[in-house]
DNA sequence: TCCTATTATATTGGATCCAATAAGAACAAA
DNA sequence: TTTGTTCTTATTGGATCCAATATAATAGGA
């Protein structure tokens, strides 16, 4: 059981991005507290950083609740990640990329493409793999804009479904279309280091802010398979990795 | 003296953006629990808090500093607020307005002309109704288009001097030339309205952007008054209003 | 004089307690 | 049965204390 105040905030935000506390949940510091075996001490100054975290929502006089989170409110936060990985990409591609830059984008690139050189769908740790790849992807292009408020800005989408690149989803009962999906997603990825290298920053912006969007198929099937609108934060099928 | 939790962030938030604490500055819970008279456990939430608003670092085993700001984060943070605003301003585009809201860009439009109607340069006085009208016109942009990561992106901008609607930087030496700017600027809110009630979305988002950058005058003003790059937040001449 | 070790001081994080406030439950009256 | 009042319980915010850790100052030795 965690014991110290940054693995407290991470125990809780771990229980709530996993489902373990549900949406519009209550959470109380005693009753906490008492779960977690600490004093509330932790549990208060963790509860305020959640709360500003966004995962939280405060009840005056009676502790906190668990946000839900709307398919709207993913969708509205997949086109802000749009907006603001464009535009580090069109900074990434006025700026010109260093030899040691885009030898990095080649090897990540290099290795999207050896998971689809078989005819067979992606395993489950191909997936891995490619997520663990498309991170690094991403990252290393917010790197070279570098841009501190970019950075920023995205972290308030890290904890929203779909919206953060920190999260992928796929449903493991049909691999096959989830393997075109990614293939599609990875070309991508060759067209904007292209457009990267080529200093091209317009269609660098334009594809980028158009491949935030690749993550969306699953926030509707996510919808299809609710009574309402809102929908708990993750884990349910299909398997949201993270 | 402050003596509530809310009380206390809000007074050390403004202590920092007034200059009080002067950037690179250290900051302790025991002495500054001391100097406003609480004890240290508000302060601890307050810092908190603070560090996770982008005002302070935290130094292990020796408090907190405050953050200094350089010229190149200011102009990060106001070209992500222009991509930020100019997506809003495409989805207003794209939902159109209501007859309710086509009234209150003109009331506010209006409001701004008339400061303008003279041919004398504008008074302080003029500027903060300026002030007023221009806020409230973004934040109108904002709401319109009902996206709420925009918004919460956004606000990580607000305590970067420059970067936010929320603070308006003028020099009072110079009120000839500020008109004209402003002028500019208010012209541009124009263009901007005349985009959206007729839902050319492209054109929106990019005169909007641009209209972001209308403030960075001041910060290349600053700079050549300074010695090194990192710049104090707020209130040295030119005023900063906020 | 400089370097190292020891001691003193500063600082944080967590635990616990107290008081104020809010919410819920129980009871009484209409 | 419903509504209002009172009592009880839950909950938070702040204060204080303790222990661990980090930093600064001092003393001693080379």
């Amino acid at each position: 059981m965690a014991n110290s105040g940054p693995q407290i905030l991470t125990t809780l935000r771990q229980m709530i991005l996993s489902g373990e506390f549900k949406a519009n949940e209550r959470l109380a510091e005693i009753p906490t507290a008492d779960r977690l075996g600490v004093s509330r001490t932790p549990i208060r100054l963790a509860f305020r950083a959640l709360e500003q975290e966004g995962l939280l929502n405060k009840l005056p006089g009676r502790g906190y609740e668990v946000r839900s989170v709307s398919i709207a409110e993913i969708e509205g936060a997949v086109e802000v990640r749009g907006a603001l990985e464009g535009l580090a990409a069109r900074r990434a591609a006025e700026k010109g990329l260093t030899d040691e830059q885009k030898r990095r984008f080649e090897e990540l690139l290099q290795q999207g493409d050896e998971l689809f050189q078989s005819n067979e769908p992606l395993s489950e740790k191909d997936i891995e793999l490619y997520h663990t790849m498309n991170k690094a992807f991403h990252q290393l292009i917010i790197d070279v804009a570098d841009n501190r408020a970019i950075s920023i800005a995205l972290s308030r989408d890290e904890h929203i479904p779909f919206a953060s690149v920190n999260a992928l989803a796929y449903d493991k009962t049909n691999m096959r279309e989830e393997t075109k999906r990614f293939l599609f997603a990875h070309t991508q990825h060759h067209h904007i280091y292209m457009t990267l290298a080529s200093r091209q920053s317009a269609r660098a912006e334009m594809i980028m802010r158009e491949h935030a969007h690749a993550t969306l198929g699953h926030v509707h099937k996510y919808h299809g398979a609710n009574e309402n609108e809102d929908i708990q934060l993750i884990s349910k099928d299909p398997i949201l990795k993270q």
